[in-house]
This record gives structure tokens, sequence and C-alpha cells, in this order.
DNA sequence: TAGATTGTTAATCGATTAACAATC
DNA sequence: TAGATTGTTAATCGATTAACAATC
């Protein structure tokens, strides 16, 4: 029960008025990991879709453009509620925009930067990311060689500064570009702070209260994952090349 | 039949004789990407626990340190091959050595990185990269500006000295940093020339020969994930923090 | 209305966890 | 040998795909 996402809107908003709230709210189950993963790619596939002044899309259509089978589409959207219509399909414009609000990307962000190496910098520099609501308030870094450079015209400050920061401005993110060593300490620091969610490019494992939400990027992984992958395309195709006796 | 990899690995040796080769190989199941996405993080823990000198280690004790569970890395591991002792435990310098050759990590890789923008650049000065064999042996762009150019002593050359430079240099990889709709055509072009791994950062899928290798890093869709996860927890808390009636 | 396509339930597939016999 | 812990099979869980009734 409860399980038409319609049905759990209207329920949800029954329940802000009183005593069924926790038991309508319990029934709301757990999106997957997996589906949430999804989503960023449904959005940029809609974006396209709209750029190109396409209207309407049937999960079918868009299951072949995308690679992937519709019953996922439908099943990933229904998670959220019916954006389709029976005989007609999903309207991309409404879609897009109902996808970028489940993605928070209806919303504004403050970031600040810790870390202001090649990495910390590059993203400071990364102008797509305000364009989508992200803003970068504030860059900071241990080097004192650093202070006062300026990147993007925001100048980097010292990381001690960062609780008097903290104080007066309201930090939404915190993108951590430090050094492994460095990395745990500083997340501590920050949610001492305020800090809420920290993207996370270090490479380490960040343990701190499960209401802080963590988005690790471990390139080094990521680049393992592809060595894997052509020493397994190797071995597989090595075997099989020399000739037969 | 053929389960135990032991065994594979026997047969295999066998089979590189003649005419079980393909009967054998048929039987070796493939990794799913779930496992090769684990053994990086494994790979990091064993080299942790290699540091502080810890010499053995159950698969009970490194299910506690990594938050998985204990059949989780049997499980995964024995994909490779036993690399454990029963009553012992796992070798961790062993294993670490052994995760390492699975990742390909025991072999050296040029790669060239496509798209001196910030992050090109930033991931052309990151050291840790080149430690673990990934050199860097060139830079391209399309922005006549940055001719001449260089990043940690690499002069950055022009796009269309790629196929002149693939002639006379071996590359094993590739680096995707540029614009998205410069991304699908420079990859055409990359594979023409004889790339066969690809490092995407761009924000497009690739549609590629499937013998070549392509790993994403999309940075949009994770902080999308983020702010996804952001707004879930804030709306999963508001609906209780209001007071009740 | 008839055709198309969703939303949703049921079936399948794959990945994770549990259990335990094998063995160091 | 007894204890510990693996490698591996079996059970469970979750995610994907298929099917179809509901409905635009």
């Amino acid at each position: 029960m409860f399980r038409n996402k319609c049905c759990i809107a209207a329920m949800r908003k029954l329940a802000s008025y009183g005593v069924f709230r926790k038991v309508i709210l319990m029934e709301e189950k757990e999106i997957s990991r997996a589906v949430v993963k999804r989503l960023p790619r449904y959005y940029r596939y809609l974006g396209d879709l709209l750029e190109s002044g396409v209207e309407r899309i049937s999960s079918n259509e868009l299951s072949e453009k995308m690679q992937v089978t519709a019953s996922q589409i439908r099943q990933d959207l229904n998670n959220f509620g019916g954006f389709g219509q029976q005989g007609y399909g999903y309207n991309v414009k409404y879609l897009y925009n109902e996808i970028g609000k489940i993605l928070g990307l209806d919303k504004t962000y403050n970031v600040i930067i810790v870390g202001a190496g090649n990495l910390g910098q590059a993203l400071a520099n990364y102008v797509k990311f305000e364009k989508r609501g992200f803003k970068v308030i504030g860059i900071f870094d241990v080097n004192p060689s650093l202070l006062g450079k300026k990147v993007r015209g925001i100048e980097i400050r010292m990381i001690d500064e960062i609780p008097e920061f903290a104080k007066h401005n309201e930090i939404q993110i915190a993108t951590l570009t430090l050094p492994r060593h460095q990395a745990a300490e500083m997340a501590e620091l920050l949610v001492k702070n305020g800090v809420r969610a920290i993207w996370n490019f270090a490479h380490i494992d960040l343990r701190l209260p499960e209401d802080v939400i963590v988005e690790n990027v471990h390139l080094s992984e990521s680049l393992m994952q592809l060595s894997y992958n052509i020493n397994r395309y190797e071995r597989e195709h090595m075997a099989e090349s020399p000739k037969e006796d």
C-alpha cells in the first residue's frame, strides 16, 4: 500500500497536518543508490533533447538513445512520481525540470574549496558548476605562500580562518582537495563548524557523523579500474592470439 | 567444474599448449563491475596495513576495518585466486602485490592529456599518478595561445600534431579533458591513431568500438548526487521537525 | 473508440551474505 | 592434534527485466 507516488504525495500533504505523519513517511521506501546514480544521466539526455527541440519522448525511444531498457527508465522515474502520460509518453521539458528538482538543481549552494592545489584551483575555475547553482564563496589552504593569491577573483585564505568564515557565511558544501593525510582532520574541523556536506577528492574514507553527507571522487581508483580493464582485455586476447600448434 | 581458480590457472597453462584452450577460457567467468570497483579499495587498505607493519590479516579483521562483510572480501578475492591460507588468513604484502598485478599496477603506461584547461593541467601536475606508473608523455590542446606553454616540463602541443606524435610514441592511455562538444570527435581521432584506452572527463557518453576501453569521470554527475542527498536529507528531516499541532 | 504508452506487478537475474566442509 | 580461517556452496536479498492491465 501507498506504493502509488501520487498517493504518497497527497498523503504527505495530509500528514503535514498531524498524527499520521510518521507512519506515512515510514512507508516511503528508500531510493537505491543505483537509481540516484542514473538520475544525472537522464537529466543530461533530457537537456540535450530539450535543446534540440524535442517536445515529447516515450520510455522506449529514450531507452534506445541511452542504451538502457525502457523498463528501467519507467521504474526509475516512478520512484519519484508519475511524470508520464499513457499513450503519450513524457513531456521533455516537464520531466527535465522535475528531475532537476529531485536532484536539487533548483536551489543554489555556497561551496568552499579546502585545498588550493592544482585540483582545487581547477575546480574553482570550472565555470559550469556556478551555472548549475554551485557558487564558490571561499578557497582555503594551509600553504602560506598561497596567501592572498586570487583564483577567479576569490582570494585564497588560510585554513585557520575557517571557523570565523563559517560564522559569517552559510556553507552548504565543502570540497576537499587536500593530500590524503590532512583530509580526515580537516573534515572533522569542517563538520565542527557546521558543514553538512563534503565533496571528497582525498583518497581516504572519511568517518563522520551519519548526518554528514559525503560524496567521494577517487580519481586514482578510477584510473586503476582503467588499467585493470586494459590488462583484462590484453589477457583475454593474448590467450587467443598465439597460433594454433 | 573448473570453478577452483588454481585449477583454472593450471588448466590455462595446459591450454597454452593446444586444443583445449578455447573451451577452458570459456569456463572462466566474467568478473563483475562491482568487484572490480572494490579492488582499488582493498589495495589501499592493504597498502596502509603494509605501511604500518602488519604482516597478516584475516578476512574478518579486514572486514571490520573496511566496513564490509568478510564473506564479500573472500568472494571477491576468490574471483582471482586463492590468496589466503586456512587457519592463517592473508599475508598482507603478498595480497597487496597480487591485487596490484590484477589491477595492472606492475606495468607502466604512457599517458597523453587531451585538453590543457584547468583540469587537464591539474592532472598533468598530479605527481602521484607517475609514482603508480602512469607517465604523462604529451599534452595537447586546440587553443593556440597555449602553444609552447609548459606543464611540469612538458610543452603543450596542438591537437593536429597527434597523428604524428602517435607514430613515434606508444600511447596506452588518453585522458580527455575537453569541453563536451569537442570530446566525441576527438575520441574518434584518438582511436583512429591507435589509442585503445580513454580516461574520459567530458560529460558525454563516448560511442566507440567495443575493444576501446573507456573509464568515465563525470564530476558534474557526482556533484548532482551530492545535491540530491543534501535535499533528500532535508526533505526527510523537514517532515519531522515542525512542531506537533 | 482504437492505439499507444504508461505505471505497476510478477518473473528473472545477479550480487551479497550466511554457512560449513576442507585444510592449514 | 585442535583451533582458526579459508574457499566454496547454498540461501537470501535486491535490482533489473518482462509482462500486462490501466488509462490517456
